[in-house]
DNA sequence: AGCACGCCGACT
DNA sequence: GTCGGCGTGCTC
């Protein structure tokens, strides 16, 4: 008897067995199969096959269908799918069903139906120009058919005055009959003519030297950093790197961050190449992603572009892999399946053995560490294309200055002079709303949320209290709830308030406000962008949003009111984050002719990162901060795994986690345990929630210990009362 | 995660 | 008298 071990869509961690019906071809790894399980029928996916389980016989049922001929996935990307979960810690049934279209996992067939055209049958071939004259209608269809022996759709037909009428009486005569499209030669990725739509640029130096190192490397495994400051061309490097991939007749695939995938991005990459580009984005529809899917996988695309999840793309016959704003946090996704997509990227290069291009201003520190150790070579782009001069950036000492809405005199004076010559300026602030605290100035109360350990946000528009972590939503009160004080006093500035004050400050200036509120509706982010490149003095205030992806070549002053907060944060990688930030956003000001300027207000001006950022740069501080992770055995010098639990009775987590850290610590796994610790927001919706950090300085190790650990966690009874999780080298300690 | 079974409150 | 609340237990 044959038994299936099989991976099913399920978050218990282990595989299913059931037998496979006499008589049947074992299906290979990968292959879908339908089966009952419990009261419902799942697809899985086959992973191996035997002759004995330990299930009991008994408890063993049939599968029901077998769903393929062969494997859902190509064999690298099977691999790199059991890596994935392995290195995630995840459950393989549920990792599999996640990279997987919804209408794969529903059962869909892999493979496309070829469309459907109507063709001349042999009768119909055979007969007289002229047998048809009574039915004028049937005789044009009939002519048309004859002109297009390869057949005709359905919609090319009507759009030629054809009906539908009119066909059927023909296929009743059988003169016609509705066929498969001939299917497209095999390895049509790129279209016949040439590959090219538009001249490529002249690269630079810098470029042509990148661009030539990659060509000079071959075709096999290598990872490269392409670090490349903001306006140098690190696209045009892509671009000439995929023609080479392009015209092999191969594929490649290019991840952006969330936000970096705007048609724009898109237009680029199609303006550039004749070849069919598959687009992955959160706005298809179920049945648009499978069609992108199969494209890829029967390698009918060329190019496949798309946030995170879009690594897990099969292709056919892969090439090259691009990953753009390598550094961006977006490729770590969050919950759940907490896999990176720049890692998993790297792995999967590995496993293709094809090269992955990492492109950032600001490289990760993970990234600069591979090349420091040789594992990853760097190929950097240091000079703005044309003649456009790099911003300068200006730290603004604020220490005893009066702030009005956050701004300093001096600054309030450069934004001005910069409205003046009908430039732009843009103030970034992290923070929306209006107010993150609404204080009462007679006796200190401050609102707080009933369900987090945090502040709600004070927003004017509409006026409401809302907690940004859990949520909710109310009406600020009208006094205070402590001394019935009506002095209520919103402290602090978010985008709202900025926008506010602008209004008043620069009467006449147009003011552009861009955050997620402002932006909710779809498109409309596009009409923000559209309105502040039409040009002409304008104030944009904005958060995250405005330093990721978007060029403002009118804007020659960036204005930043705080800057301390990264400076001290307890996350480790605060610093990092913020040396990114500034470098991005000071990315955004200045063109060709007039460079732009970045004015940074902080009280902590002799801060050893900003004055190494300021000095010499993002490479130097990126160094420096390495060299502290080292010292503290921090990533990329040591590895971490954070265990996160949470329930509503406090107790509860905090008791799971002291068992696993206390089997860790007499385990002698040579992992160390931290914790267990009430998480940074220790109460968030309700909920309760702590953390218990595992580090090692070996990843082998780590790994090693959490493959018995996380099966052991799953079996207490403990773990039932719980929220729990892994999450495997976590990117926010939150 | 689903999806059932199972034992206690407000409705036709 | 039932509909349904979500606690607990199982899925080869």
């Amino acid at each position: 008897m044959t038994i299936l071990h099989l991976a099913l869509p399920s978050p218990l961690r282990q595989l299913f067995d059931y037998r496979l019906p006499p008589g049947l071809p074992v299906p290979a790894a990968g292959v879908r199969v339908r089966v009952p399980f419990g009261r419902q029928q799942l697809i899985g996916l086959v992973t191996g096959h035997g002759e004995h389980s330990d299930v009991p016989a008994g408890k063993l049922k049939p599968v029901i269908e077998v769903l393929d001929a062969e494997p859902a996935l190509p064999p690298a990307l099977w691999r790199l799918a059991l890596w994935t979960a392995r290195y995630y810690q995840h459950p393989l049934g549920d990792a599999l069903s996640q990279m997987l279209p919804v209408l794969v996992r529903q059962g869909e067939p892999l493979l496309s139906r070829p469309p459907q055209v109507w063709r001349l049958t042999p009768r119909g071939l055979a007969l007289a120009p002229d047998a048809l004259q009574r039915a004028r209608r049937q005789q044009q269809a009939w002519q048309l058919l004859s002109e297009h022996p390869q057949g005709l759709g359905e919609t090319a037909l009507k759009a030629l005055g054809v009906s539908r009428d009119s066909l059927q009486a023909l296929a009743a005569k059988e003169l016609v009959l509705l066929a498969d499209a001939h299917a497209q030669e095999p390895g049509a990725a790129v279209a016949p003519g040439p590959l090219l739509a538009e001249t490529p640029l002249t690269a630079s130096g810098e470029q042509a030297a990148a661009i030539a190192a990659l060509a000079e490397a071959g075709d096999g495994f290598r990872v490269w950093l392409l670090q490349g400051i903001t306006g140098s061309g690190k696209t045009e490097v892509y671009l000439q790197a995929m023609e080479r991939v392009l015209a092999a007749g191969l594929q490649v695939l290019v991840l952006v961050p969330e936000i970096g995938l705007t048609p724009q991005t898109v237009a680029r990459f199609q303006a550039r190449f004749r070849c069919p580009l598959a687009v992955l984005h959160s706005g298809l529809s179920d049945r648009e992603r499978l069609q992108a899917w199969r494209a890829a996988r029967a390698g009918e695309v060329g190019i496949v572009i798309g946030t995170r999840s879009a690594v897990f793309t099969p292709l056919a016959r892969p090439g090259l892999i691009i990953v753009d704003e390598e550094h961006d946090l977006s490729f770590k996704q969050q919950e759940g399946f907490r896999y990176h997509g720049r890692d998993v990227a790297v792995r999967r290069a590995q496993l293709e053995d094809i090269p992955i291009v990492l492109g950032t201003a600001t490289p990760a520190l993970e990234t600069l560490a591979n090349v420091q150790a040789g594992r990853y070579r760097r190929l950097a782009l240091t000079q703005r294309a044309g003649s456009a001069k790099p911003p300068t950036v200006q730290c603004v000492d604020i220490r005893g200055q009066t702030l009005v809405d956050g701004l300093s005199a001096p600054v309030r004076a450069r934004m001005a002079e910069t409205l003046a010559r009908g430039e732009q300026v843009l103030v970034f602030v992290n923070r929306r709303g209006y107010a993150p605290v609404l204080l009462c100035h007679d006796c200190g109360w401050q609102a707080d949320c009933p369900r987090c350990d945090a502040r709600p946000t004070l927003h004017r528009d509409p006026v409401r209290l809302h907690c940004h972590h859990c949520g909710a939503e109310r009406p600020p009160p009208r006094s205070c709830p402590q001394c019935a004080s009506t002095d209520l006093r919103p402290v602090g500035v978010g985008t709202e308030r900025l926008e506010d004050a602008f209004v008043d400050l620069f009467p006449g200036v147009p003011v552009y406000r861009v955050d997620r509120d402002s932006t909710r509706r779809k498109g409309s982010l596009q009409a923000l962008i559209g309105q502040i490149h039409a040009g002409g003095a304008a104030l944009l205030v904005g958060t995250q949003m405005l330093a990721k992806g978007h060029h403002f070549p009118d804007v020659t002053l960036v204005v930043i009111p705080d800057s301390d907060s990264g400076l001290f944060s307890a996350d480790f990688r605060a610093p990092e984050r913020l040396a990114q930030l500034l470098v991005q956003v000071a990315g955004r000001a200045g063109r060709a002719e007039r460079a732009g300027q970045v004015l940074l207000q902080t009280h902590q001006p002799d801060h050893p990162l900003l004055e190494t950022l300021l000095n010499r740069g993002y490479l130097a501080c990126a160094r420096d901060l390495l060299q502290e992770r080292r010292l503290l055995g921090l990533p990329p010098a040591g590895h971490l795994a954070l265990l996160r639990a949470e329930a509503t009775r406090p107790e509860l987590p905090l008791a799971f986690l002291q068992q696993a850290a206390m089997t860790i610590v007499q385990g002698g796994y040579g992992v160390q345990a931290w914790g267990p610790v009430p998480a940074p927001l220790a109460r968030k919706a309700g909920k309760s929630r702590v953390h218990l950090l595992l580090k090692s300085e070996d990843r082998r190790v780590l790994h090693a210990l959490l493959d018995v650990l996380v099966p052991w966690l799953e079996q207490l009874p403990e773990a039932r009362q719980v929220r729990w999780s892994v999450d495997v080298d976590p990117q926010e300690l939150g």
